[in-house]
Order: structure tokens, then C-alpha cells, then sequence
DNA sequence: AAATAAACGCAATTCATTTGCGTTTGTATT
DNA sequence: AATACAAACGCAAATGAATTGCGTTTATTT
């Protein structure tokens, strides 16, 4: 396939972005290209290999979010889950249109990259800076067996 | 004013759900209908004149969001927050296609009961049950000063 | 290579939520 | 209206995610 053209240098997205370069925290990045969805802490410690603390985890992604290299996404259960930003987004201001598809059955959550754009026009006076769109039900997998 | 026409009988609202009604609950549900928007426990402990233990809250709101009078919704803190149920919600099934504005600085949030209903027939195959949509931004009090 | 700042690990703390249990109150039945 | 049973309640303790403090290690800057 086309591994060129995917292969994706972290550490420089981390100097972009002003993070330092530890080897974990150039592993987080990789884990959340790779995963292509969002994730929690105890999804994140599944994914590495390295021995991690828990502690460490949530500083880095503090430090990611201030950065505004991933943000927050509503959790089912009032975990504290996180997505890579797909726009540009600055340390003072996150911008997003995202959607994310959860399966009741599975708990496998899927990243609605392109959703169609609702009208929010008769919300006068509001400002929006982010919209969060979650779906649940069942995915493709768990809906036909 | 219509105060006869808003003169709504919560004792008999609590009988047709199937909920037992003591003082608390009574009020408790008082408190929804009148705050018309989303609910946290501190806030609605602050509701209430009655000296209520916080643990009669959480599980006055459980069965509550059991059969089908509340449910929750996403809270920017991560802590319990619920909203009264609009449509017919049951105990199986809770079905909702509700939007939330959450304000970002004065962490108010807003039930959006009539949003524009987005097309996902793109997601062939997904079985969907429940939509979440949440904003985030400025609500019009905070967004004109 | 040395100096400084940031990241890390560990232990302890905080805080929202849950659980256990004895007591009180609401509900159904006679 | 009195009794019997189930549910709600209050209190104390337990749980579990997230945060904080601090000494040590690693990355960054000079």
C-alpha cells in the first residue's frame, strides 16, 4: 500500500506543538493516530508497551490538550476520554465539529469524521465553539449477528 | 397570567411513572419542572429547603432516570447532571434526540429540544438509538458583555 | 558539558459516587 | 383504621478516578 505516504514523524508534530519529546509521550502520539478514535487512561496504558504510570499519563495529556494537540470528549461512564484534534487548534482556542459513534454492545467507539453540518442558526446571541455529536446504538458488527 | 394552566400535579406525574412519593420526591421533581433546564446534585440540593442527605438525591435520581422521568446528561466536569425527559421515555428504552449547550464560562447548560435532526443514512449497517449533541461556546449572557 | 526546566514515579490526598445496614416512612392488604 | 411488607432514608464506611506534593530522573537550553 501506500506506507510512504502514512508514515507520520512524531517527533516533529511534537516540536510543533512545543511538547517535549519524552519516549512515552511520542508513543501517545503514535497510539492516537493509530487508534483512530477516541480514548480513555486505562485504553491508553492497553496500548503501550512501556511500563507507565497512571500519573504520567494524565500530565501528558494535560500538557496535549494545553497545547491543543487533542481535547476532551464526553464519556459514557464520566471518564476523562480524549481525541486528536483534527483542525487547527491553538492553545487558546479548540475548534471542533466532531462525531463519534458508540456501541452499546462492543463499547468500540467509532470517529464520524465528515457529519453533516445541523443548523444552529436560531441559537441567536450564542457563540459555538465546539459542537460534540455522539451517537449510540448498535455498530455494523454487533447489529447483524 | 395562565397560572391554572401550569398548575401541573406532580403527585400523580410520580403515580403514573410508578415512583413512590415522599416529600423529597415530590419536590425533587417540583425542582426540574420549575429550573427547566439540566440538573446537578449540588444544584439541586441547593433547590431544596429540606434537609436532605446527599445520598437520597442519587438514588431518587436513579430510579427516576430508571422509569424513564429524567436522564442524564453530559457535564463539562465530568460529574452527574440530569435533565427531565421530554418524549415518551420508558423503563426499557430512553429515547432521545437531545442537544445540550454548555457554557464555558458560566458552565450553564441550555436543553436544545428541537434541533434539526442531521442525516446519518451515510452509516449503513449502524443500528442508532440514542443521539447526543453537545455544544459548547457562549451562551448569550456571557457572549454580550 | 553544565545549568535549568520539565517529566516522571511513588505515596498520599481529594472528591464524587456507591454500598451496607439499621431505622423510618410510604404502600398495600385485611 | 390497624397491620404487614417494601421502599426510602440517614449515617458511616468503602470505592475509584483524578489530583497533588516531592524527590529523582530525563530532556532541553546555554
Amino acid at each position: 500500500m501506500n506506507n510512504n505516504k502514512n508514515k507520520i514523524n512524531f517527533v516533529s508534530i511534537l516540536n510543533q506543538y512545543g511538547l517535549s519529546k519524552t519516549p512515552f509521550r511520542i508513543n501517545l502520539l503514535r497510539i492516537f493516530h493509530e487508534s483512530k478514535k477516541s480514548l480513555s487512561i486505562d485504553e491508553i496504558l492497553n496500548f503501550t508497551n512501556q511500563s507507565i504510570n497512571k500519573v504520567t499519563v494524565y500530565r501528558a495529556l494535560e500538557s496535549f490538550e494545553k497545547k491543543g494537540l487533542i481535547h476532551q470528549v464526553p464519556d459514557k461512564n464520566n471518564l476523562k476520554r480524549y481525541s486528536l484534534c483534527t483542525n487547527q487548534c491553538s492553545i487558546n482556542e479548540h475548534n471542533h465539529k466532531h462525531g463519534h459513534f458508540i456501541c452499546d454492545n462492543c463499547n468500540e467507539t467509532f470517529c464520524l469524521d465528515d457529519i453533516p453540518n445541523p443548523d444552529f442558526s436560531f441559537l441567536k446571541g450564542f457563540y459555538i465553539k465546539q459542537l460534540n455529536l455522539t451517537l449510540e446504538g448498535l455498530c455494523q458488527k454487533c447489529n447483524n449477528y
